[in-house]
DNA sequence: GATATGTTATTTGTGATATCTTATCTCGAA
DNA sequence: TTCGAGATAAGATATCACAAATAACATATC
């Protein structure tokens, strides 16, 4: 398994995004400090792993050496990683092994269907229901995506990924929403594929993401669900070119 | 937490489907012997109390009490619940507590649009591509069902996912297939309200299948679907009446 | 000498258990 | 009646023990 690009784990105690009380002042606007678990941590920390491509197709995962890293027992690890294979992020190898799904071509044009399939329709739904302040939103988001300079690739899928879920929010369903997670989860480590590959159809895909945003606030749900198929096929069309092998 | 229909675990040995060697034979036809977890027991048979209904909505959920009901410890019981509550079977409660989640209308109209156009998206899938021995099995499922007689509403949920699922199938979207299965897995806990209720739409259910399977060998995808749809519209409209509370 | 096969060591996930932390409940004092 | 300390219960975590799989090594056979 590669290195880790970045899961410092117990740095950041619970709550810390909790204001801290002014003492004997009046303890302004505290909210709950909910408790969060090192199952949590972890899992948050092996999601955005996946969804930034860090993991490749085919990669073997351990155990113990994720625990190392994470610096906790294997225990919220193990949990952790169960939940990946429970959403497919992740699978059962031969062995007891873990592994991230190698390479499939037939699996590529499943996700792609299905991302398709749902997405669209999650879009239909939220270029009908979407607030104009919603909209105003996502505008703003890829007004601040295009002034960020200089931009990663890591950047780009980001404030790609803000934009889409911020989108599939004003649908207001939360049961797609999570199967949509769970389809990001899974094409992310395809994303590693294409790293540090200069993407010249980013500018094609911002021109998407206006397009929906204009139909939302026509409550053109055909004209919305046209361009985010548009969106999805050009980003699928780019692995196509890596995914050589049949099956 | 209500008694569990049949849940005995330790019962039934690893392998126990496989043949006996002959000894001094040529031992004919042995297959892998692959080694199933506790884990994977545990969850399976949760997972068919929540399909059939067992759970009720609000149920509260006890680790410990459930590993004693399964004879193991709290381990495997732990990493099944985990995985019922990635799928959306479970939620975590206030209080470190596990709940199947309370009846809320809202959820109910979410299930229902999910399941709708997931559902009938595969179906079209389903009826594009099943092969003609794929559609003879559907209607032999039917048969069957129609023949089984004394005939408990058991009996009547389980032939009828196996319908659905043996048709889902034939669309070969392993992606979207797992999808349904958590539909299912979080539909299950209403059923548990309309248990004992002699459904008087069961027959109408019937025709919607044989309609469908009568579209899918014309390849008319778009009449398969409306069956569909009218199928599953019809079994969210008997929970309607049992959801009089707002929200 | 090369290859096949049995054996041992190591790795790794799985399961059980002990301990810890936290939430809730109970009961008594103010 | 209210509030809080202590008791209780339950999930979370760490650790230990185990079994299966793989790899490394050794031995036998041709």
């Amino acid at each position: 398994m590669a290195a880790l690009i970045d899961m410092p784990a117990g740095t950041e105690g619970p709550a810390s995004s909790e204001p801290s009380p002014s003492p004997g002042g009046a303890m302004p606007g505290l909210g709950p400090a909910r408790q969060v678990n090192l199952r949590e941590l972890v899992y948050d920390q092996l999601k955005d792993a996946f969804m930034v491509g860090y993991f490749a197709p085919g990669d073997y995962l351990n155990l113990r050496e994720l625990a190392k890293r994470f610096e906790t027992s294997i225990t919220p690890v193990r949990e952790a990683v169960r939940r990946l294979v429970a959403e497919g992020a992740l699978i059962d190898a031969p062995g007891r092994a873990l592994r991230v799904p190698p390479l499939r071509r037939s699996r590529l044009i499943d996700l792609k269907q299905a991302r398709i399939g749902i997405e669209s329709m999650v879009t239909e739904l939220a270029a009908e229901r979407a607030t104009p302040q919603e909209l105003d939103r996502l505008e703003a988001i890829l007004d601040e995506a295009a002034a960020q300079r200089p931009k990663t690739p890591i950047d780009e899928l980001k404030s790609n990924r803000l934009f889409h879920f911020t989108l599939y929010s004003s649908a207001g369903s939360p049961t797609l929403l999570r199967f949509i997670e769970s389809l990001w989860l899974q094409y992310g480590p395809f994303l590693n594929l294409i790293h540090y590959t200069i993407d010249p159809n980013i500018h094609g895909s911002h021109k998407d993401h206006r397009r929906i945003i204009a139909a939302a606030r026509d409550r053109d749900a055909a004209g919305a669900r046209e361009a985010l198929v548009t969106d999805i096929s050009r980003s699928f069309d780019i692995l196509d070119a890596y995914t050589q092998k049949p099956d």
